[in-house]
DNA sequence: CGTGGCATTGATGTGGCTCAACGATAGTGG
DNA sequence: CCACTATCGTTGAGCCACATCAATGCCACG
């Protein structure tokens, strides 16, 4: 069995605020579970059976559109909480996009523990409020952004969120860093196409701004050039 | 004074968790103020110093670009709360797009008495969770949506959510209602320019599916129509 | 050495933006 | 009460950014 106390995120999703007992009657609820890379966890639409703990790995939270189309609404990354307590339905599916680790309880397990320890929602409730505040900004790019000011944007994001946590010594962005997607996926988050994200980053190649040293590899070459262009 | 016995949306606020006693001490915190259509209530980037519960009117919440543009990232109804607690910045600019009446506390009162009263804060994490389920899923609009698809989603969005809640006779959504905002407006929730919303419209007009009686009243003739072409 | 799944690149089309003129409506002051 | 004006909305013409369609290139895999 596998214990919260060497959880990799232990300090770091919100089960941080419970302490050794609590942590106890937590790990008890909860249950492991691997996913491989493209599995999905939940679906749009779904009763909400389950909650989880993202202890490695990304995955998307996408919504669709009964034709193929799909908008990324989010990207979910070690310590962070994935599922909707308190509600009878997913909003959105839950898709694994490299292969991850999560720390899952069913909802109603969840919801009764929740709401015993008040402390463990107060924790919950500060993170939905940065997820709100993150998913708001996020629509000033998808509904006033053009195709380079979204792809700089994109990038600039990136190299701020995919810091290697677990190496806490070199704080600040990345200069280099490895995409946990393909460009289908970057343009759904986007917005755009995957023949304009190409274009879009082929041109910031050329003009000097990054390097692509391969398919998922990004180098930042001049930041202060991306920030001005992202607007 | 005014008293929260007496208060318009007493029932729906997060107030309505609360008995008698902690709604004295709420009262206390609290303070009243009006606002008038076109006024600001918090910027973009201030510190976040008030949080505030809506009593009447509407009023939107907004994020700009430096260059005019801008994307309205939510609406805010009577009953709803404004502002950021537990955190250092307003993310957002919250203006009136009507006259309205808000009632107000300092954050640190509020932060305050919210960690004394887990229900609150439960309450207020329910709200939050749902807003951030609806902010993703205006984040497909935005990012796939075509014009014609946008616009009718949002008549037929605008429809359910402006249902007179005061009175509670027929519930369901309204064939017939009046804006609280302009054609700006509409294009800055849409991501779209104010010709386009206005061509958008007029064809919608001219297909039979609504009639446009002012400049602010939308009648909806044809809802299947509009359903169906809101994608 | 194929084969299949991405990514890039090019050619073409078009939806929505831009720029500009005009019309309607509400508010104002004579 | 009506002319005047400011504001807002509509309509048209033209254009451009991005989508679409199509071909080719690049690996990683068996």
């Amino acid at each position: 069995m596998t214990s919260c106390d060497s959880c990799l995120v232990r300090n770091r999703a919100i089960c941080a605020v419970l302490d050794g007992q609590e942590l106890q009657a937590l790990n008890r609820i909860g249950r492991t579970k691997s996913i491989t890379a493209g599995q999905a966890l939940m679906w749009e639409g779904d009763d909400s059976l389950m909650v989880a703990n993202v202890i490695d790995g990304v995955l998307k939270l996408s919504t669709g559109m009964g034709d193929g189309r799909e908008q990324i609404v989010g990207i979910v990354y070690p310590a962070d909480f994935i599922g909707r307590p308190f509600g009878a339905q997913s909003q959105h599916t839950v898709t694994a996009m490299t292969d991850a680790r999560v720390c899952t309880f069913t909802r109603s397990d969840f919801d009764a523990f929740a709401r015993q320890h008040p402390e463990l929602e107060h924790k919950l409730l500060q993170r939905t409020l940065t997820e709100l505040d993150r998913a708001r900004h996020w629509m000033l790019l998808l509904g006033r952004k053009s195709a380079p000011e979204k792809v700089a944007t994109f990038l600039l994001e990136m190299s701020e969120r995919l810091v290697d946590r677990t190496c806490s010594i070199s704080n600040g962005p990345m200069e280099q860093f490895t995409l946990p997607f393909g460009r289908q996926q970057i343009a759904d988050i986007l917005g755009l196409t995957i023949e304009t994200v190409s274009r879009q980053l082929t041109k910031l190649r050329n003009d000097g701004y990054i390097d692509l040293p391969s398919r998922r590899d990004i180098i930042i070459k001049n930041r202060d050039g991306l920030a001005h262009m992202a607007g």
